[in-house]
DNA sequence: GCCAACGTTGGC
DNA sequence: GCCAACGTTGGC
């Protein structure tokens, strides 16, 4: 099976890819999502080898900072379960998870992250699901040649 | 099964 | 902080 292309969302001051660096072993199972489209990507889609991007938004500016690779593939998200988590879901339980997560492992930092702009710029960047109007995916596809485009866009800045 | 109300996302 | 866009919920 080929490899697949995927970005993913995550607001820096939730969990930024510095606090994926901190992690033992640069891992961590990528919690609360809690949209269905988003869920079924990683219950289904996302396999072991996967190459992801890590995007920051809700910052400025919102860009991708990294690439990360898919070292689990989808199992349930544990936190559904947890009354005390922020991301509890009482409408789920051990037989029927509602919820699915991935665990992705850090492969590189950016020296210098590609901006949300600078993708909106780049006229072989325009078919991505991330600069199409409305877009509140999580985590969404991505084509090869956008997901290298940015990676060497991160190369060419600085 | 429709749709209004509500909550959330996320760029600006 | 604002607000448009979107997904989900729940009454009917």
């Amino acid at each position: 099976m080929a490899k697949k292309y995927w970005l993913m969302k995550s607001e820096p001051s939730v969990f930024s890819i510095d606090d994926l660096a901190k992690e033992p072993k640069k891992t961590t199972h990528w919690d609360g999502v809690r949209n269905y489209q988003a869920r079924n990507f990683m219950r289904d889609e996302i396999k072991k080898g996967d190459s992801v991007l890590f995007y920051h938004s809700n910052t400025e500016p919102p860009c991708v900072v990294g690439v990360c690779e898919a070292v689990k593939e989808g199992y349930p998200d544990f936190t559904a379960f947890d009354p005390e988590s922020k991301h509890y879901d009482s409408k789920g339980d051990g037989d029927k998870p509602r919820w699915f997560m991935v665990d992705i492992k850090l492969k590189k930092k950016f020296k210098k992250p590609v901006t949300l702009a600078e993708i909106k710029e780049n006229k072989k960047l325009q078919k991505m699901r991330l600069v199409q109007k409305g877009n509140r995916l999580s985590v969404m596809p991505v084509e090869k040649k956008e997901f290298d485009e940015i990676v060497k866009m991160s190369e060419n800045n600085g």
